[in-house]
DNA sequence: CATATTTTTTAGACAAGACTAAAAAAATAG
DNA sequence: CTATTTTTTTAGTCTTGTCTAAAAAATATG
């Protein structure tokens, strides 16, 4: 069994090796806001238990269950996210505190069948992607939602976060289709709208559809 | 700011209160599956929180502030559960488990909206009423145990008396889920089972079913 | 390369929340 | 009403996960 603790510093772990090289006990204090010492007690713990190799003064790296498990964790964390967003109507930026609790609940059956009550979104609503069952992440990073481009940016569409039905009938319905360019003409103060041009014709979406578009640019 | 622990002895407290008269040390202990010792220093800190009246060797009851926690806790569980049932398609007996995890998530925002997403669902899939934002609890539908049903009377299945996985599944498995309509063809003398008609099949049932099947007529 | 500085680890303390064993209070029985 | 049994509380211990302060190792500097 797992603590929500042990999960934390495994999450934290996995960020730092995205990012840098060797991942240092003061890396580690850094980005989970607590001393050092109490990260040196806590690696110990984890390399206990095989989720990371660990030398003294010289760094530790997550095995291959850690990653796996960390790896879990970031999914669960994603699609809480995207079910916030696309289901209960919450703003991108209001959700990462919700699911940071909402990561440690321990149910696998659960989090597989939210994944498919969502249709399988491969992005969250801040476009990063979402790793499936086995932990395999698709790596596309050249990619944004809509929601981050600004004024007179252009871009092609190439995918959904939200991949539920009721989003791709509307996306077809207005011609917004895979690989189809466009141009941002204006966005709306009052109510982050996009104003679009696509194939030669304005077109004005939501911000709501505007987080869930991605966009390569 | 509470903690998990704290939250599950309010919510035993609650529920012993709905049963019985005064609460004992030991009725905590024993539908928390704890020894009575650990009850007393967690009354002592809830005393001092003002969410139990706690009187040494007397009982405890709770606060206005305590029940208030409580029915929060029950609220969060009930609609985690309608969720998990209805719409990731759990069986009712699969989701106790998951929804006492889910019923500690802090946010009254992700509730309520959880609440709206639903649809403002009164009972949860079990048939239990599910208290409203300001604590309010729908009263009971007029229901009655099977056992208390005579011959030729006929009735919908609205709840159980029995929540155990067990007895849920056996319902699940034998047809008798929320919401079906039956009839009583008869009941046998030698050892009190009911013969039931329902969905136009025969099924005979024993009274220790019967007697845990909350029927409204 | 020897010393100073920074990083990391060790050692010891603390809070929360559980436990066991013993003491105290309340309830029950004769 | 006294003695026994049961319930409850107290006292002290343990584990988890944090902290501070001091020691040890690694790194940087002149």
């Amino acid at each position: 069994m797992r603590s929500s603790s042990e999960e934390d510093y495994l999450k934290a772990i996995y960020s730092l090796s995205i990012k840098g090289d060797t991942i240092s006990t003061n890396d580690i204090a850094r980005s989970l806001s607590m001393k050092a010492s109490s990260v040196t007690d806590m690696l110990k713990k984890l390399a206990d238990k095989k989720w990371v190799n660990y030398i003294k003064y010289k760094g530790v790296s997550l095995s291959k269950e850690g990653e796996m498990i960390a790896l879990l964790i970031i999914r669960k964390h994603r699609l809480w996210e995207t079910f916030l967003v696309n289901q209960l109507n919450f703003k991108w930026d209001q959700v990462h505190e919700i699911a940071e609790q909402l990561e440690h609940i321990d149910s696998i059956e659960l989090i597989n069948r939210l994944d498919k009550h969502l249709g399988f979104p491969k992005f969250d609503p801040h476009g990063d992607p979402i790793p499936n069952e086995k932990g395999e992440i698709k790596d596309l990073r050249k990619s944004q939602p809509l929601s981050s481009l600004r004024k007179g940016d252009r871009g092609i569409i190439i995918g959904v976060i939200d991949g539920t039905p009721v989003f791709l009938r509307y996306l077809d319905n207005e011609g917004l289709n895979l690989g189809t360019e466009i141009l941002v003409e204006d966005i709306y103060d009052f109510d982050s709208s996009y104003k679009l041009k696509i194939k030669g014709k304005n077109l004005t979406v939501s911000d709501r559809v505007s987080q869930n578009l991605l966009i390569q640019f």
